[in-house]
DNA sequence: ATTCACATGTTAGAAAACTTAACATTTCGT
DNA sequence: ACGAAATGTTAAGTTTTCTAACATGTGAAT
């Protein structure tokens, strides 16, 4: 009777998840432009969202209120997609940019990692 | 981690509408205009449509394949939503025109109802 | 076989929503 | 004070959706 949505199923519009996530559509094409997201088009080259997309949203969002920026934020997903390969070689920064940008961000007062698992977007804010 | 979605909230445009039910958009239309569902609009008159239309679409999707009419369909779900109240004076059409209508109607092939239990959408075909 | 009603298709014109791109503003660290 | 990062704002163009009107297919009743 309730059933849960195919979370990765492009659905939404940017209007609503401009609502959902109470960012703005610059926001949103501005983390799509940096690679944090990375919705569907339609046809005519529209947006379309997943609730994967904006739980996605959610998570930078509160990466950014700890003082995260986009590299940082980009690197923290790197990492958990890779779940326990190479960590050598780092995709594109060099060891020491890898270190220095998360030495720099992390000092701030983030914690890349909740312990126990990673931290989820809070997209049950809209689920019942 | 796997939450509902909160079935009533508009959220999709009816292009999706349309991909998930596989109605067009005339259909879809067409069947609000007869008041069958009810979609949000938007503050510059765009459809949205929530979880709950889509079932609603697909059940009455259903209904039209038995034979019913938008009549028949309307007056389902009149029934449905009078829990067990006032059985006398339905709502606009006379006793003889009901009676009429379900009788035109259910000797075709459809059933109004499945033992057990209404009909259920059928929206979980998008759901995991 | 017509006729009629219902459901749907098709089209046109207008308005809303979304797009990219450019430039402006704010904030923060050096 | 300066530079970079994030976001705001605007403009011009395209896609999507809207309503309304008229057309078509199909089954039921005459």
């Amino acid at each position: 009777m309730t059933n849960r949505v195919r979370r990765t199923m492009p659905l939404l519009p940017i209007s609503i998840v401009m609502q959902l996530t109470e960012l703005t559509a610059r926001q949103i094409r501005y983390y799509e432009e940096h690679k944090l997201i990375s919705p569907a088009r339609t046809e005519g080259n529209k947006r379309m969202f997943s609730l994967n997309d904006v739980d996605a949203l959610l998570e930078i969002k509160d990466y950014l209120d700890q003082g995260l920026n986009m590299a940082g934020i980009k690197k923290l997903y790197d990492l958990k997609e890779t779940p326990e390969n190479e960590k050598a070689e780092p995709k594109s920064l060099s060891d020491a940019e890898l270190r220095k940008l998360l030495h720099e961000e992390l000092k701030h007062q983030a914690r890349p990692f909740e312990k126990g698992g990673f931290r989820q977007g809070d997209l049950s804010r809209f689920f019942n």
